[in-house]
RNA sequence: GCGUGAGUAGCUCAGCAGGAUAGAGCGUCCCUCUCCUAAAGGGAAGGUCGCGGGUUCGAAUCCCGCCUCGCGCACCA
């Protein structure tokens, strides 16, 4: 029985009571969502509901009086054996053993299939993350998005959720001319310009486009620059697929800011957005009333020079996604990007359309440690951490997962050093551990001649395993609230709290007969808990696109 | 100044649609392999949950104020 499935069984209870007079509450009291948690100490029984005292003063009575209505009640749940009223007036849930054991079959039979849900059905989403321009390697801020915005997505997919993943090139206007400029300097040997780029890579760049033109320098310059843009560009294009495949991250649509002001889509739209009143001319300028819809000040659309400014793009792009059918958008920036949140949504509202099909996540920085000091960036001064030097460094399981492991809310610090140990300090080898221990007592069993012909799940009755069904359990949970909150590193963290489960159980229960002990059935209900132990940790890992080696 | 994110154990961080004694990993100190992977497990030490108010039966969690740090506040993209 998982919490969901108890959750539900209580809710029924609830309005049996209601339903028979015995609780009067009000229907807009009752919570729509039932929690019932893993209380942390034993005593308190595998599960524990408060409602009783959340329901206290919408009732008007005293919580202990609800729980004693609601007690007789819940003790008639099927796979329930014992209610305990406590302290103020918690309800105490024990199942039996053989109703919670039952648990380790329905995720061995359900597969891959367990933790996941519908409930994101029928919901087309547009994820769009990482999008560095291509002026330059992923950095370390775009490496986390790769990480965290693929586990999304995986996730919202575990869900039901219709996803397509998106990269958006920013391959309109200066700064791609800054880096084109930068490549025809280094060409000629002189130093990078005041606002252009510099660094190993623009050397790199530079070498290869020689290599495919090597008479452009004989070109005039004008003509030498476009040719390094066009070349250059689409070598950067090449290396940042290129990396983001080998980090296990494939896109479904790369699109580039190029086309909208190509086919006439952004033009198209600023005028609609003119005949509608939306914008205004001043200084030489037009501008969008996005104070209108809630930003601090108004947006420059057209510069006074006449080009379109970078928010004239992103106007395009979220029309164009409307028009593509995604209900959902949600767009990953990183935190020197948070400005742009109320602009983007007061975009959408003059488009007349809901700005809260636009959800924007913003990630906080990454900043890396060597020898214990902060490690200053520069994509100028071409000091940059790239995704794939992480990956050099500590490949791709461990940077995928130490990514995807924090609250995108926080700052993190990587310290280069000690992922350069390849020391256990790193989870992702603590789960994968536990995984691949799985797969090592499944080999044992085998051997020893233990199968799952039998099933008994009253034998499951070890304190051990009683805590590691329960972690078991939330899982599915955890996942739906790792997808509603947007936060792939609950599911990480859940893994760890499995896996060191996992291995107390371990510890103290064998599935292997030792020696020449009888097999029983309760062998082979040990398999069945460790493998699905071993399927949930797979499942999980999956999600946060980490191997699960079956050997280490 | 305004906006925004953070402040929890020595370190890195979870927990924050309020719940019972605040957690994990690492680090420190003990202990456990004749037994399926000791890359593990058990135990100990270690906390005014930034500070001050408020709401509540109950606050790390919600509200208000303050302090400190990160990020942003362009006709750059």
């Amino acid at each position: 029985m998982t919490p969901e499935e108890l959750s539900a069984a209580i809710a029924t209870c609830l309005q049996d009571a209601i339903a028979s007079g015995e609780l009067s509450v009000p229907a807009e009291a009752v919570p729509r969502q039932l929690r019932v948690d893993r209380p942390k100490s034993r005593d308190h029984g595998d599960w524990a509901t408060s409602i009783a005292l959340q329901l206290a003063k919408p009732a008007g009575l005293p919580p202990r009086k609800i729980a004693e209505a609601l007690s007789s009640r819940l003790a008639g749940i099927a796979g329930v054996a014992k209610v305990d009223i406590a302290g103020p007036g918690f309800l105490n849930i024990t199942l039996d053993a053989s109703a919670a054991g039952g648990l380790a079959q329905v995720i061995v039979q359900a597969g891959v299939a367990f933790g996941t849900n519908d409930s994101m059905a029928g919901r087309k989403i547009n994820l769009e993350f990482v999008s560095a321009n291509p002026t330059g390697p992923i950095h370390l801020g775009g490496t986390r998005w790769a990480a965290v915005g693929d586990s999304l997505a995986r996730i919202f997919q575990s869900q039901g959720g219709d996803v397509t993943r998106e990269y958006y090139f920013n391959d309109h206007g200066n700064q791609i001319d800054r880096f084109a400029r930068s490549l025809l300097a280094s060409a000629m040997g002189l130093p990078a310009p005041e606002d252009g780029y510099g660094g190993v890579y623009i050397e790199d760049i530079k070498d290869r486009v020689l290599a495919v033109e090597p008479a452009i320098l004989d070109l005039a310059e004008a003509e030498a620059q476009e040719r390094f843009r066009a070349v250059g560009v689409d070598l950067m294009f090449g290396d940042i697929k290129e990396s983001l495949h080998n980090f296990g991250v494939s896109f479904d649509v790369f699109f580039h800011e190029d086309s909208l002001h190509q086919d006439g889509a952004v033009e198209a739209l600023l005028e609609q957005l003119k005949k509608s009143d939306n914008l205004y001319f001043h200084d030489g300028a037009w501008w969008l009333k996005s104070t209108d819809y809630g930003d601090d000040k108004d947006r420059v659309v057209i510069k006074s020079d006449g080009n379109a400014a970078y928010i004239a793009g992103d106007i395009g792009y979220f029309a164009n996604k409307r028009a593509r059918g995604f209900d959902l958008n949600i767009i990953m920036l990183g935190a020197d990007h948070h400005g742009y949140v109320a602009r983007l949504k007061a975009a959408a509202a003059a488009l007349g359309d809901d700005p809260d099909t636009i959800e924007v996540m913003i990630g906080q920085m990454v900043n890396l440690l060597k020898d214990g000091a902060p490690l200053r960036m520069s994509k100028r001064a071409g000091n940059v951490v790239t995704l794939e030097d992480l990956v050099d460094i500590v490949g791709t399981d461990a940077a995928r997962y130490s990514l995807a492991r924090f609250s995108s809310d926080s700052n993190i610090d990587i310290d280069l050093d000690v992922l350069t140990k390849r020391s256990n300090e790193n989870p992702v080898f603590y789960v994968q551990y536990a995984h691949a221990r799985t797969a090592a007592v499944a080999r044992n069993a085998a051997a020893a001649g233990v199968d799952r012909s039998g099933f008994d799940a009253g034998a499951l009755n070890h304190p051990t395993e009683s805590e590691l069904l329960a972690v078991l359990g939330q899982y599915p949970g955890v996942l739906a609230q790792s997808a509603q909150f947007r936060e792939p590193h609950r599911v990480a963290r859940h893994l760890e709290v499995i896996a060191g489960a996992y291995h107390r159980w371990y510890d103290a229960c064998r599935v292997a007969p030792v020696g020449d002990e009888e097999i029983t059935d309760l062998n082979r209900t040990r398999l069945w808990l460790n493998d699905a132990v071993g399927q949930v940790l797979a499942n999980g890992l999956g999600l946060l696109g980490v191997s699960a080696p079956d050997r280490m």
